[in-house]
DNA sequence: AGCATTTACTAGGTATCCCAAGTAAATTGT
DNA sequence: ACAATTTACTTGGGATACCTAGTAAATGCT
């Protein structure tokens, strides 16, 4: 979709307006942070997706292919790549069927836990992941539109909801022990 | 699905590592930035979707009833919609669909230009935005899980981003003349 | 006036996400 | 040992979002 034309004002401080003269003061600094995330989701997801999509691959399937190039093996259970992810599921059922399909991936039975089925990275995945990943880093992460400290202040107060939310049970909440 | 079980350490935290181990350490920031923003997205979603699932609502569906509920006629042009809520022409047409399904809104012929569309709430609509408007104040804006600081830091920060992103063209960041 | 272009929507198809329900294997408790 | 429960995955279905292509109406240009 796009921008089509930029609007004339900031829609999201329009709508906080909104809900401060209809009297729900009290909620509108969270509403605008969440629209604003739900926003920023947007813009962020289909710039991704724009320099994948010629590499055949979506923020989805490529967030899986990178959780298995970083394990020992290249294999996972489904199960621990759905909690790693976190997403449902069924979700890595189908991400798993289409990968499969373009041989990123196999399916093989685990060695013994007769339930589980392991997801196994092929060359081709290994392959793939590699170049989508130096693309990526090149054409987004290296020039994101978002000043290094806005970057960095941002993180750390997601990472607090995230936590807040259940996500993480960390230890400290940066450690980096340099 | 949601938090199967709190994972041990942060996962974008972790992947920031392995970014910096790899080499891409000037990526690693805005790869950290984005996932935080993707994840963000996803809890806040299932937040706001398991209130308005109750009273038959999505994000989406509510976002172009709550759109029309802040018009003079409680009416827009299918196009304009599109525009005021950044999504893409189809989608819109799909999301309609399903709201004039459940009586919520109506189309009309647009009463100069042939072409266009108009979506009108229905007294059913104004009523439903209403109930859904109050229920996300009352168990998600008002308890966000966030302090305010950092809800509004964040919204700030993303304002910039989205503004960069080409969102919109502001006179100024937050005027907000109180 | 008349043809070409632009604008507004819809239709069909793909991808992703979720949920609910079902199958099969492993584990637990007695 | 064996029944009940839990765990792992798949299937089927709904919702959202996008893209491509197509129709119809309005606008622009000569």
């Amino acid at each position: 979709m796009s921008p089509a034309s930029p609007l004339p004002m900031d829609p999201i401080a329009e709508a906080k307006r909104q809900w401060i003269a209809h009297g729900w003061a009290d909620a509108a600094d969270a509403m605008a942070a969440f629209s604003s995330v739900m926003r920023a989701h947007q813009i962020m997801y289909s710039r991704v997706d724009s320099v994948l999509k010629p590499l055949g691959l979506s923020y989805a399937r490529l967030e899986l292919l990178r959780l298995l190039s970083f394990t020992r093996d290249g294999a996972l259970p489904m199960a621990s790549a759905s909690a790693r992810l976190q997403v449902h599921p069924t979700s890595v059922t189908s991400v798993v069927d289409r990968l499969e399909k373009d041989l990123l991936v196999r399916r093989e039975a685990h060695p013994t836990d007769g339930r589980a089925t392991l997801v196994v990275l092929t060359v081709a995945g290994r392959t793939r992941v590699e170049e989508a990943t130096a693309a990526l880093n090149a054409e987004v992460f290296t020039q994101p539109g978002i000043p290094q400290a806005d970057l960095v202040q941002m993180t750390q107060i997601l990472a607090r909801f995230r936590q807040a939310s259940g996500d993480f049970t960390a230890p400290v909440q940066y450690p980096d022990p340099l």
